[in-house]
RNA sequence: GGGCCUGUAGCUCAAUGGUUAGAGCAGAGCGCUCAUAACGCUUUGGUUGGGGGUUCGAGUCCCUCCGGGCCUACCA
């Protein structure tokens, strides 16, 4: 038994997630921890909300509640539209935490002793107006370049010329439109990332198993231009983890707090304290998790995430821990993801364009979005959401293939034998072929799984549905049960068996679906089918079930005509 | 501008430099009647974005052009 720790990108506070969001990081993720449970692991999975910045300032501001306030019900509402998707997280944390505050200070104060840690000051753009200071891309002008005139302080939209805000024309904050501008000087701390350069880009070429994904992202940071710069972890805000050196101020840096892009990642670490406080554990039960000196040295730690994600947990996370000095867990293996599209476009969170969690889990179970989205995982490309694909897989992977193969048998089993199964004649070459086959899929399925291949693995689980349709078909019970019943009875019972294990391997992808079969087929185990062929006599004659009722229902044209309609936005702008 | 990814059948996607480029869906034909008009079998679809090169051999490697996407360090 193996022990695997799962962390997915903690998705931000500020608002409900799209199915994009979704399926970069928590399903895949979650998709994973189920499958290592099943396989008998000691699983740690771990998610957060990540609380701190600008935007979610700004959003509490604009909904009118204070933002420590506005953090804690968003909070709620993901943590529930998690639920609502069935991820299975063993703690679903907050950035905003006491556990990653005290964290986060320690890592500052550790990189501070280990000379990590230089401050600089410098100038930036300081709105009277807003009383605060600007993010780049808050400040918006007209660009010198174009004369497009909503350019943003970091990139000009329209030209994609990269600016400073002092390039822009009329520049004002994008917060309240005020042209009343100053720089200020400031000062800052950056994370001393140069000093780890050599030491990252080893790291990464050894990882050859690695998404090219993953690693090209990583390599082009190491080796642009000069290499790879230091990076600003401080912010001028209010809201964040106060700047402390462990235990003790910072001179200089009051009122100050740490950049969100510090403190989200150390928050896969204390929300796994979170998770010990919460089940009333002691400390060394997270810390054999995460401490290589008190037990984590055998533990496989894998991250989920957008590419987006991928800098900050290649080369800025890593360095923290390494150069913590301390032994903490290093990430193993990083499984990046692409972005998924929406007909066509983009997801739109301003646009409104697309499909988020909470309007996804109002027009129809969480299997079917998972058995999509999964099965369309943005893994080589960025791949594409249309409805009218969506509709024409679920109805047929699910609904046809999968939800149709149990209640035929179901039916006929029920109408001939009643609901248990029944007494037959010994296997045949039919059912001997369908064992084999099945055998040879399932551990198709299971590499994929162990390699994160989640597209693959899909279509693995799809053949091996369609594996039960294709015996059941050429043994023909129907045509059996006139001349020769016993011979019925054991095609019935070698396909109520293939049902069973079904429910058995399919969870990781759709848990419900799974659930109701096996509570239908009283099913003696949920473990993973490890012993062949024999898991195919597990329901021996005599055992009772349950019909269950029909597990997917077909998505009509009509549906798919008036979603396409309600979800499709105005605009296609972009936004995350 | 620079870098990376990507382009394969109508659609979604596969193919350690090695037989005749394969699956699923959609389409066509046949079969079956247990089942949610479901299932099975057979089958039509290809100048692998264009052009050039390396090689005994290229979807795969190199060059070039075209299209799509992402990143480019102060959004997260």
């Amino acid at each position: 038994m193996a022990r695997i720790l799962i962390t997915s990108a903690i998705p931000y506070i500020n608002g409900i997630k799209h199915l994009g969001n979704l399926v970069g990081s928590q399903l895949p993720a979650d998709l994973y921890a189920r499958f290592m449970r099943l396989r008998g692991n000691e699983v740690m999975f771990i998610c957060a909300t990540d609380e701190h910045g600008t935007p979610a300032e700004l959003a509490a501001a604009e909904a009118g509640v204070p933002v420590a306030e506005y953090c804690a019900e968003m909070h709620q509402v993901q943590f529930r539209l998690g639920q609502g998707f069935r991820l299975s997280f063993d703690h679903f944390g907050r950035s905003s935490s006491e556990r990653n505050r005290r964290l986060t200070q320690h890592f500052a104060g550790r990189l501070a002793e280990q000379g990590l840690i230089r401050e600089v000051v410098e100038e930036q753009v300081y709105s009277r107006t807003d009383s605060r200071f600007l993010p780049d891309r808050y400040i918006e002008g007209t660009c010198p370049a174009c004369g497009y005139e909503r350019a943003r302080g970091d990139q000009c939209e329209n030209c994609t010329k990269q600016l400073d805000p002092t390039d822009l024309i009329d520049a004002r904050s994008a917060i309240s439109g005020s042209s009343d501008l100053e720089l200020r000087e400031t000062k800052h701390l950056y994370l001393v990332q140069s000093a780890f350069r050599e030491r990252l880009e080893d790291w990464i070429e050894s990882k050859a198993d690695w998404p090219v994904l993953t690693t090209s992202i990583a390599k082009k940071w190491l080796r642009d231009g000069d290499g790879l710069q230091d990076r600003g972890i401080t912010r001028d805000l209010d809201w964040g983890v106060p700047v402390r050196k462990g235990g003790e101020d910072w001179p200089g840096m009051e009122g100050k707090v740490f950049y969100v892009w510090f403190d989200a990642p150390i928050e896969y670490i204390a929300a796994t304290a979170e998770w010990a406080d919460e089940n009333g554990k002691p400390e060394a039960e997270w810390q054999r998790w995460w401490r290589t000196d008190l037990g984590a040295d055998d533990v496989r730690y894998v991250q989920f995430m957008g590419k987006d994600n991928v800098p900050f947990h290649t080369l800025s996370f890593p360095t923290t821990i390494m150069g913590s000095g301390e032994p903490w867990k290093l990430v193993d293996y990083i499984k990046s993801f692409n972005f998924l599209n929406y007909d066509g476009g983009q997801f739109s969170t301003s646009g409104k364009r697309g499909v988020f969690m909470d309007q996804a889990l109002q027009i129809l179970p969480p299997d079917y979005w998972r058995w999509w989205l999964l099965s369309h995982a943005p893994e080589n490309s960025d791949s594409e959401f249309t409805w009218e694909n969506f509709s024409d897989c679920v109805n047929k992977e699910l609904a046809d293939v999968l939800g149709n193969f149990v209640n035929r048998v179901v039916k006929f089993g029920v109408s001939k034998f009643g609901a248990q199964v029944p007494q037959g004649s010994e296997w045949t070459d039919a059912e001997r072929h369908c064992a084999n086959a099945i055998a040879e899929l399932v551990a198709d399925y299971c590499a994929f799984m162990e390699n994160i291949e989640v597209r693959k693995a899909s279509r693995a689980l799809r053949s091996i549905w369609s594996a039960g349709n294709e015996y059941l078909q050429a043994a023909a019970p129907w045509s059996a049960i006139k001349t020769d019943k016993e011979r019925a009875g054991a095609i019935v019972a070698f396909s109520l068996n293939l049902i069973n294990l079904y429910g058995r391997i399919s969870s990781p992808f759709i848990p419900d679906a799974s659930a109701e079969i096996l509570k239908a087929m009283n099913s003696p185990s949920r473990d993973w089918p490890a012993n062949g062929a024999e898991e195919l006599r597990v329901l021996a004659p005599g055992h009772r079930f349950e019909p269950p009722d029909v597990l997917f229902r077909k998505i009509s044209k009509e549906e798919v005509a008036e979603w396409k309609e309600e979800f499709g936005g105005g605009t296609r702008s972009e936004s995350r």
